[in-house]
DNA sequence: GGTTACTGGGGTTACGGT
């Protein structure tokens, strides 16, 4: 049996005489069915059953949408939804009963519901006038019914198709065809799209909104609806009042003042239960609302949403339920259109170009809340004495700034007898027109009005250095994994991915969210040797380690990080190798050659306290310094981090926390040529 | 099967349910 007359259709398919479907087209209960797969590409004949006007896009063309239905779906008036995407002069222009030709269109989903797409190359979408295919009756065509084409054709109908027209016009129930004038003036509104977008904090009762929302709570599924509970970060006096105490909740509703369905007790058993599924995700206060969602909706709320999910969610009833308390949503079963499906599942790691605008600033507001929420959490007072310091460090900042630059001029003399050294000049440095200052006068203590010294300060040098270690030891683990943060696409996120200390995110937020990928990044550390002609002999040189972050390495070694522990980036480590080997000469090897005959204690950790100026702090490894590698200009940047301070230690950055001063390598870059 | 690779609406509108 042909595909085109399947078992599926066979009871539908009645009367003998039916010509068949001209070779190559598909029933549009077939296209429905599931047994053709996605992304196919089909023809298709059908009758115009509703459309849209073209409207604009971002994109470039315009894109309306035709329904199409034949004598194999008519007796449900079922429809399959043709999306068009064209210029608006190349728009094919329909009414209800015209009958449509479109061939080598694509079968699609697109947000959870089926349809076809045209495309651009291949498509073509003939269109018989219904006013003018009853005059055709006379003859076996209604070839005579075809309007002009709206673009170039690939292909004319043949005979056949022709033919298959008139009788599909002659054979569909007159009655399941939609009043052509009354199709056209709803057709009419369709360009008047009212924006319904809103945010929580504006959601007015019966009115339907759009929202962009973010689930904080596993749906709850009911049967035939699902629960939801969903925030945008905005407050609503009408919402629901989630405080902290859990008491008031079993299975993801509130508890209302006299419980009046008996929850309490329905549910008693579940209630001290405190599975994952129960987990309040979300905010507090009344910044969340309870939505309803029915079927089809439902549905797809349990296949594709999950706690954290973003969602898009179209046409949102808003209302005050059944018990007149609190404001809730209702996402019914379009009565129009019952297969529609209003929730779409949002991408917060798409890129941050294509990501919707709204669902930024929910992200944000998202990620201004957790903060003020830690605030809260800490007692608010936190942030004051941070602030302190850092103002402190600015003004001492801006008078080290002056004196730096008149200790600059006077150590000038020095550095030009250090350009002497020999320099490799495949090591490239940025700054070149900036004062040269010797490796060990950046790590000298910053001392203020010498009455007491300086954590650190934040500044940028330009010096010249050999490297004599590295870490970690291994060059596979100079890229190191992270989750990509929720809050990662917003441009002023400080709030680092994998900062897990500062983030202020309760231990399920750390989980890795099926959502989340993994960023590999670039974060090692080198540890730098002062060159200086003028050394006293005897002396050991300055030394320190300074870290190496993923832009600096970036530039550093023209290389992405990748996960260099998989074979299929073997490529990148050799690349990673070479460019090393120009930066360190043979320190890889005679590192390597060194940790191979150390006892097996594991690598020391690279030193917290950086400033090691004689060079024999944890972490060095004797013997590398005698590498036989050139120094090179370097930039290298001074600044503080807040680390934990140990009980005998100055808590000087906020409550037990204190500084430190750290170096980093900048604008460095290796060249081959 | 085939191309190119993106673009994506409606509404005097709403029930059902604990």
């Amino acid at each position: 049996m042909s595909r085109y007359q399947p078992t599926s259709s066979f009871n539908r398919r009645a009367m003998p005489k039916d010509p068949p479907l001209p070779k190559g087209f598909t029933s549009v209960t077939d296209i429905l069915d599931d047994s053709i797969h996605h992304n196919r590409t089909v023809s298709v004949v059908g009758v115009v059953k509703d459309y849209m006007l073209p409207r604009s896009t971002v994109g470039h063309d315009w894109k309306s949408k035709i329904t199409l239905f034949d004598q194999t779906t008519e007796e449900w008036s079922e429809g399959i939804n043709l999306d068009v995407f064209l210029p608006l002069e190349e728009m094919p222009k329909v009414e209800a009963g015209d009958i449509v030709i479109a061939s080598m269109v694509t079968r699609q989903r697109y947000k959870g519901s089926l349809s076809l797409l045209n495309n651009k190359t291949m498509t073509d979408i003939h269109v018989y006038d219904a006013r003018h295919i009853v005059e055709c009756r006379g003859s076996r065509s209604a070839r005579g019914a075809l309007r002009p084409p709206t673009r170039k054709v690939r292909r004319e109908p043949d005979q056949k198709e022709h033919e298959y027209v008139l009788w599909l016009y002659n054979k569909i129930d007159k009655t399941v065809v939609p009043d052509r004038e009354e199709v056209a003036s709803r057709a009419e509104q369709t360009v008047n799209i009212k924006d319904k977008f809103s945010l929580l904090q504006d959601v007015k009762n019966s009115r339907f909104s759009d929202l962009i929302v973010q689930v904080v709570k596993a749906p709850y599924d009911l049967g035939d609806r699902a629960s939801l509970w969903v925030s945008d970060y905005t407050e609503n006096n009408n919402f629901f009042n989630k405080t902290k105490n859990d008491s008031d909740w079993v299975d993801g509703i509130p508890i209302r003042d006299g419980d009046e369905y008996g929850y309490t007790g329905k549910w008693s058993k579940t209630k001290s239960s405190t599975t994952g599924e129960d987990r309040w995700d979300g905010p507090y206060g009344k910044r969340s609302i309870q939505l309803t969602c029915w079927e089809p909706h439902a549905d797809f709320i349990r296949k594709n949403v999950d706690v954290g999910s973003w969602v898009y969610l179209r046409n949102v009833q808003i209302g005050n339920g059944k018990l007149d308390t609190n404001t809730e949503g209702f996402l019914r079963t379009d009565r129009a259109y019952p297969d529609r499906i209003y929730v779409s599942v949002l991408d917060p790691q798409a890129d941050r170009e294509t990501l919707d605008r709204r669902l930024l600033e929910a992200i944000r507001r998202k990620r201004d809340y957790v903060k003020d929420h830690k605030q809260a959490l800490n007692g608010g007072t936190k942030r004051k004495p941070e602030g302190s310091v850092q103002n402190e460090n600015r003004k001492s900042r801006r008078k080290l700034k002056r004196e730096g630059k008149a200790k600059a001029y006077q150590e000038q003399e020095q550095s030009k007898q250090a350009a002497l050294l020999g320099l490799n000049d495949h090591i490239k440095c940025e700054n070149a027109d900036k004062t040269t200052v010797p490796f060990s006068s950046i790590l000298e203590p910053v001392r203020y009005d010498t009455t007491f010294e300086l954590p650190f300060t934040c500044a940028n040098y330009r010096t010249q250095a050999r490297v004599v270690d590295f870490h970690p030891a291994n060059l596979r683990d100079f890229a190191t994994s992270r989750t990509n943060g929720e809050f990662d696409v917003l441009s002023d996120n400080d709030d680092g991915g994998s900062d897990s200390d500062s983030s202020t995110s309760s231990k399920e937020d750390k989980k890795r969210r099926p959502s989340d990928k993994l960023i590999w990044e670039w974060c090692f550390a080198l540890k730098l040797e002062e060159v200086s002609s003028t050394l006293p002999k005897g002396q050991k040189p300055a030394s320190a380690w300074v870290l190496v972050d993923n832009t600096d390495a970036q530039l550093l070694t023209d290389l992405d990080a990748h996960n260099l522990r998989s074979r299929d980036n073997a490529d990148l480590l050799e690349k990673l190798r070479q460019q090393m080997f120009i930066l360190w000469g043979d320190l890889e090897e005679r590192k390597s050659a060194i940790e191979a005959r150390k006892s097996k204690t594991g690598w020391k950790q690279v030193p917290a306290h950086s400033d090691e100026e004689n060079g024999d702090g944890a972490g060095s490894v004797p013997g590398l310094s005698q590498t036989s590698n050139k120094p090179f200009a370097c930039c290298i940047r001074q600044y503080g981090v807040k680390v934990k301070a140990e009980e005998d230690e100055e808590a000087n950055a906020g409550e037990g926390m204190k500084w430190q001063r750290v170096f980093g390598l900048f604008g460095t870059k290796i060249t081959s040529d």
